[in-house]
DNA sequence: GCCAACGTTGGC
DNA sequence: GCCAACGTTGGC
């Protein structure tokens, strides 16, 4: 059983974007870069769960919890040239990228706000990947005591 | 395989 | 808007 954290600049696609589908769901799309590729391919599984990220934004923030309702497939975004993640080198054939469904588990009534975690960077988020120097990642892993001690936080 | 140039990310 | 950090590209 993985956790993960999916970060997202809001004003592309925001938790309350993803409250309004239907059935609370959305493919997560767009991720282009490899290592986060890997980790959605590899190992990402149906019923996992993940934080919802707000990057770019004026309160960078957790703001809450999905889980993974569809495994890994093609990201069709790749093959559209009108798309903005439209990258030619993605053949519908050997597709280069791919993409999960996620669904809304929860919505936090207050975000955690990116200062708040960083409150805690020399303790017990101490080797908090999200908080790792010069860290990009818009898909990664997150340890169980992470997962847990920030579920404590709310 | 090296590495400079370039583009992107993301906090501030 | 700035800038540091990082990934990708492409010439050699």
């Amino acid at each position: 059983m993985n956790y993960w954290l999916f970060k997202s600049e809001p004003n592309e696609f925001s938790i309350e974007a993803l409250e309004k589908m239907p059935r609370k769901t959305e493919h997560w799309d767009g991720v282009r870069n490899y290592q986060a590729r890997n980790f959605m391919r590899d190992e990402m599984r149906k019923g996992e769960l993940g934080f919802f990220y707000h990057s770019s934004c004026a309160e960078p923030g957790i703001v809450g919890i999905i889980k993974i309702s569809k495994e890994a497939y093609p990201d069709h975004t790749a093959f559209d040239p009108t798309d903005k993640h439209f990258d030619p080198k993605s053949d519908p054939q050997a597709p280069r990228w791919f993409m999960v469904n996620v669904t809304l588990v929860e919505k936090f009534r207050e975000p955690i706000t990116l200062k708040t975690l960083k409150s805690y960077a020399d303790r017990q988020l101490a080797d908090f990947r999200l908080l790792a120097r010069g860290n990009r990642l818009s898909v990664m892993p997150i340890e169980k005591k992470h997962w847990k001690f920030i579920n404590s936080l709310r």
